[in-house]
RNA sequence: GGCCCCUUCGUCUAGCGGUCAGGACGCGGCCCUCUCACGGCUGAAACACGGGUUCGAUUCCCGUAGGGGUCACCA
């Protein structure tokens, strides 16, 4: 709501900065943005917080959003580049100075550094004390290098009711006068946020609640502005929880924080599962485990999110994940785990393999969480004879497991058409003449077809492989 | 250390004064079954502690403890 008290249209955006991969925490802080303002018919927005040059690089901005674009949570419009608007900052910077609520200060970082460490000393809150604060211009070094600090009010208190963690008060005294222009002239991320959210119209800011202290400071450049030159609005501030590794630590590039890539491409997870996961984590609507990305828009809101931090599961995402294995096309799981495949095989596959693949599909991924469990699953398919069977499936390979599958082969050297139908019988049949339930003769033949005990099922094994390489395979185990 | 936030099964969570405290993952058992999965059924498993408020607290308030965040010319 603006003064007039008409309902600005939503407009969110997520703020990365480019100084490494796009880590968990930055996907779920992207991803509410973005239902945020799907639920909402508004628009979503990126920008690249790329200021600090020395931390910044293109391989991060290329991998956040590649990151992003995987999980399909790309910008509705280009990324703003907030480096290129350096220049719009200082212009607010020397409005704030020139309208009073901002002043130089000459205070060199070494002055600085001296000054925190007396307090730190002294055991006294460490904040800029506002030496340049009501100094006369004129006292100014001839030619020293300053900053521009904001003149933050020292009286009162600020009140934010966020839409996360509700109403959060902070004494006005607690916050120093930050810094908004360097003295290089450059701006600081404080002031850079408030000027781009301003001028992107971001009505709501969705981010990480480490930034829950930046929004009281923030809001004092919004509220200097308004009144300097009116039109500034207050964005409505949801700060989430942050997530925390599975020992209950803060998640950091240096503690357990892999980028969305090593979910994709380590893990072999699908984008889908990872959006589902980060969803219910730190968000839930009663009892839905399950939630597509429809409904997800659909239902997500703020007062869903909860307060608390959450632990990291892998075990339960690999679940989930193995909920929308079972559910992805065929071909499309065949294209994605024939690379593992090749990779696991030494040799790259074939048009006819990755058909084979995209055939026994339905056989292996109700047995996988991952891709890569899924193309461990279909290793026997590509198999060379003779194989080399695993210890447990070797045990099978005794003389009554060798006799048994020499009936198989006998029996199934009649079979016509090589059908799912057609083997069935005679292996059955072999079975009951031997006086045996079907599983002591279909571990035998699992060991010879595929080297394990574990596989699909034996009828789907024997057709998968086809009559030749079955027969072939049964013989030289037999 | 100052300030801010948080606290329901091991984990993610539902709950918004009166519930046998529900679901999911994981774990155990059973069923299904040619193995492994899938699926179904089922079991164990939680309101951090102490004061209030109230006829009644998991739920509201205040402490305590524990956890987290933040205090840069980083973002």
């Amino acid at each position: 709501m603006n003064a007039t008290g008409e309902k600005r249209a939503v407009v969110t955006r997520f703020a990365p900065s480019p100084t490494g991969f796009l880590h968990i925490g930055g996907a779920r802080t992207a991803l509410f943005n973005w239902l945020f303002a799907k639920h909402h018919g508004g628009r979503y927005l990126l920008r690249i917080e790329d200021t600090d040059r020395t931390r910044s690089t293109q391989q991060a901005i290329d991998a956040i959003l590649d990151g992003l674009d995987w999980l399909g949570l790309g910008s509705d419009e280009e990324p703003v580049y907030q480096f290129a608007r350096a220049a719009r900052h200082a212009e607010v910077a020397h409005q704030l100075l020139a309208g009073g609520h901002a002043y130089k200060c000459f205070a060199t970082p070494e002055e600085l550094a001296e000054l925190r460490e007396a307090q730190r000393a002294a055991k006294q809150p460490m904040r800029y004390d506002g030496r340049w604060r009501d100094r006369a211009p004129d006292e100014a070094p001839e030619g020293a290098p300053y900053v521009i600090r904001l003149k933050a009010p020292r009286e009162g208190e600020t009140v934010i009711e966020d839409a996360v963690q509700g109403r959060v008060v902070v004494r006005n005294a607690e916050l120093d006068d930050m810094i908004l222009l360097r003295s290089d002239g450059t701006p600081t991320y404080m002031l850079a946020v408030v000027v781009d959210d301003q001028d992107m119209g971001v009505t709501h800011v969705i981010r990480g609640d480490d930034h829950l202290n930046n929004a009281f400071r923030q809001l004092g450049i919004i509220r200097a502005m308004a009144e300097i030159e009116g039109g500034w609005e207050e964005p409505v501030y949801a700060h989430i929880p942050l997530i925390h590794g599975a020992d209950g630590a803060k998640l950091s590039k240096r503690h357990g924080a892999l980028g969305v890539d090593a979910y994709r491409d380590e893990m072999g997870l699908l984008p889908e599962a990872v959006v589902n996961y980060l969803l219910r984590l730190g968000w839930g609507h009663g009892d839905e485990e399950i939630i597509s990305r429809e409904r997800a828009v659909e239902l997500f809101d703020l007062a869903g999110v909860g307060r608390s931090p959450a632990r990291f599961d892998l075990k339960k995402l690999e679940n989930l994940n193995g909920h929308y294995i079972r559910e992805a096309d065929d071909a499309r799981l065949a294209a994605l785990v024939a690379p593992r495949v090749a990779k696991l095989i030494g040799r790259e596959l074939a048009e006819a393999d990755t058909a084979l693949l995209q055939q026994a599909m339905p056989a292996l991924k109700p047995r996988a969480r991952t891709l890569d469990e899924i193309a461990d699953g279909a290793l026997f398919l590509f198999a060379q004879r003779p194989l080399v069977p695993d210890e447990k499936a070797g045990a099978l390979l005794d003389e009554a497991g060798r006799a048994l599958i020499a009936s198989c082969v006998q029996a199934l050297g009649a079979v016509g058409q090589w059908t799912p139908e057609a083997i069935e019988d005679p292996i059955r049949g072999v079975a009951e003449r031997a006086g045996l339930g079907l599983g002591k003769v279909a571990q035998p033949l699992r060991a010879a077809l595929t080297g394990r005990t574990t596989s699909p099922g034996i009828f789907d094994v024997l057709f998968l492989l086809g009559r030749e390489e079955t027969l072939a395979r049964l013989s030289d185990a037999a």
